[in-house]
DNA sequence: GATGAAGATATGTCCTGACAAACACTTGAC
DNA sequence: GTCAAGTGTTTGTCAGGACATATCTTCATC
């Protein structure tokens, strides 16, 4: 049972009851109070504590999930988010970043299966709408948890088999198939995540998600790939060294 | 009056309701049915009209409001959410890449005063935790808009006047007291909004925010300035073409 | 025509209540 | 020791209700 934290609300104060209660968890998380891991208190025995009713602290408890520090799981209860990942804003794979610190990726390839080229894929590959494409959707996982969801559109003729990339990153099966990528365009943006990604990734259904598309071109500048992934923002975010030009 | 939505509800299915419901203006979002901007039926209307409750219809429109889909606002209802903006993952100001692109940036100061350097900041811009620096927030709106929020800490000998920064933007400043910045590290992440930033920022309080916390140097290597900025996902990604290296 | 007040509209906040479903733990059988 | 079933715990979903607050529209006055 966890020991509850001590928490003071103002019912004078213009900052919403749910706010308030939010920041106080926020608080007990940055100063260490709360440890990363550490499971908190239910629904239940917060409100009946502090005196306010169970949606007022699950909107409490759902805007610190909405920003990453806290998880929910329905009969696990919630808990302190764990650490974060970071990756260079490279010409790299997820799968050779992963290696490289040390943490070991899997994959799961959900789904391999050829489908017609829908108009923005066709687009960014530079093909007819409705070519054969094959399209490849996996899911990665660091040291067991899952970390990313990617969608990769290649042509047929390229395309690793699902055996392939169940074993290695999808740009070492380029490779070992003589494709070379040298160039990306990408785009990083974000939004909150779908119901069914934020189950995918273990995440709660309004965490937010770094997302980034790629178009990666081989040195004779034919497009080889077109990428959309997301990747859970609570454990993830760019990194990158820039000069100017 | 807007005109209501034809939204159809299957209470057999183990999809929630309020994602069926998300799911539908989601589809007439994507498929031009509700054009951005365009104004929504109301929370009350809507639940009476499918049947089902406000709070699980609010849930179905926070849901949108959550991926940048949707923007709400106290009396004036329910909106398609506008476009986006799209910046290259460069070395340059959101100024000069707002006027590049034909929007007419302005600046709000909001806070312009001198600090004793916090660990983070002191560690960024490799000076004693204490030194005293100049910590500017701004405010960056484009036609009007509001787009990123952004917090910089500079060296007091280098750091340009509130009047300067609400005529131009950060890195104009410094080159017009010969401070060029050539290098910087960034680091490109996403969480979602506390309440505050989310009313500067015009969005909903748990819209997905795109986060860069970037460090620049000179040519001599020294820190110029260590900045965190906020964005809101809704309108704003990065993009970035890279080569193979 | 401009301005301010009042009213209407719509979302924000908070409450009580109930049932469903996922997860973790315990117990008993093998 | 392992596995399956049962139980308890906890969050997820849904409903109904009320009041507060921000915004917009309308109307009256100057």
């Amino acid at each position: 049972m966890p020991q509850p934290l001590r928490i003071e609300l103002d019912r004078t104060s213009p900052v919403p009851l749910y706010h308030q209660v939010a920041q106080a968890i926020q608080a007990a998380i940055d100063d260490g109070r709360l440890a990363p891991g550490e499971l908190l208190e239910n629904e239940i025995s917060l409100a009946n504590r502090l005196g306010i009713s169970r949606p007022t602290a699950r909107q409490a408890l759902r805007e610190l999930v909405d920003k990453g520090q806290l998880v929910r799981k329905r009969g696990a209860g919630t808990h302190v988010a764990p650490a974060r990942i970071r990756r260079p804003v490279d010409l790299t794979s997820l799968y050779d970043d992963l290696t490289k610190s040390g943490q070991k990726p899997t994959t799961e390839v959900l789904e391999h299966t050829t489908v017609p080229a829908p108009v923005d894929v066709a687009h960014a590959l530079d093909i007819p709408e409705g070519t054969e494409v094959v399209m490849i959707r996996r899911l990665r996982r660091a040291d067991g948890d899952p970390i990313a969801l990617m969608t990769n559109y290649l042509p047929i003729a390229i395309a690793p088999s699902r055996e392939d990339l169940e074993a290695d990153g999808l740009y070492d099966c380029l490779r070992g198939r003589g494709v070379k990528p040298r160039i990306a365009k990408q785009r990083i943006g974000a939004r909150t995540a779908s119901a069914a990604e934020a189950r995918m990734l273990d995440e709660a259904p309004r965490a937010a998600l770094l997302t980034m598309e790629r178009t990666a071109f081989d040195e004779a500048g034919a497009a080889v790939e077109f990428g959309a992934h997301i990747y859970r923002a609570s454990r993830y975010s760019f990194e990158t060294t820039m000069f100017a030009g």
